[in-house]
DNA sequence: TTGCTTTATCGTAATATTGCAATATAATAA
DNA sequence: TTATTATATTGCAATATTACGATAAAGCAA
């Protein structure tokens, strides 16, 4: 118990959730907008535009990279993530299809 | 520890978080698709349609409930629930104005 | 009334998430 | 070489989530 019992959804369900959660952070939220604005980002900065302690940014900074949505590149010691920009419009438009896909209503 | 520090961010961000989190889960992802096609909604179906247990899927309910994305009415002893269509389209604006805002890529 | 059906709640176990101090790693700077 | 800086990893504590059996509540059917 206490597992997501994802063996009995279908692959799409599982995928949208999946990538919900990554969003389901406040603190993920807030460091993909940032990183979205800038043209270049480097981690240090997350951790005082976000508040929150450099390991802790480090692991939201790993969840967000599991669903391939951060492209980091090593520019010399500093670190250069980036939004993975097809990889982004892909997760919008499985947002956008679920939020569509709503027809009748009963009440 | 172990609690989302929710005070360092947004009201903006910690809404979106929140209603990511819903859709976090495969199975309330798949209530929320099953209950949107359907025009008349009763919980012991989605016990059938989804594979868990009536109380997993009735905490699962809860957890939608909590974002006012539910109606329920009690039609005799049967509960239907629906979807909050204005609601419903608030947190597709939501989610559409996140996936939006990305402009610059440095990468 | 009794029994049946439907949904909610309680209690609990298993697992996951959040956060950070401490430490490791790896590159640059002096 | 020895700092210094930036990021990652480890280990752990606190809390949250997931799931379900047992039970409660509330209506209908007989």
């Amino acid at each position: 118990m206490g597992t997501t019992k994802s063996e009995l959804f279908t692959a799409r369900h599982n995928e949208l959730a999946k990538a919900a959660k990554v969003l389901a952070h406040p603190a993920r939220v807030a460091i993909l907008e940032y990183i979205s604005k800038q043209d270049a980002c480097i981690c240090n900065d997350l951790v005082d535009v976000i508040g929150l302690s450099q390991p802790t940014i480090s692991q939201h900074l790993n969840e967000i990279k599991k669903i391939d949505l951060l492209q980091g590149n090593f520019e010399g010691k500093n670190l250069c993530y980036c939004i993975d920009r097809k990889r982004w419009q892909e997760l919008q438009e499985s947002f956008q299809s679920f939020f569509n896909q709503i027809t009748l209503n009963c009440c």
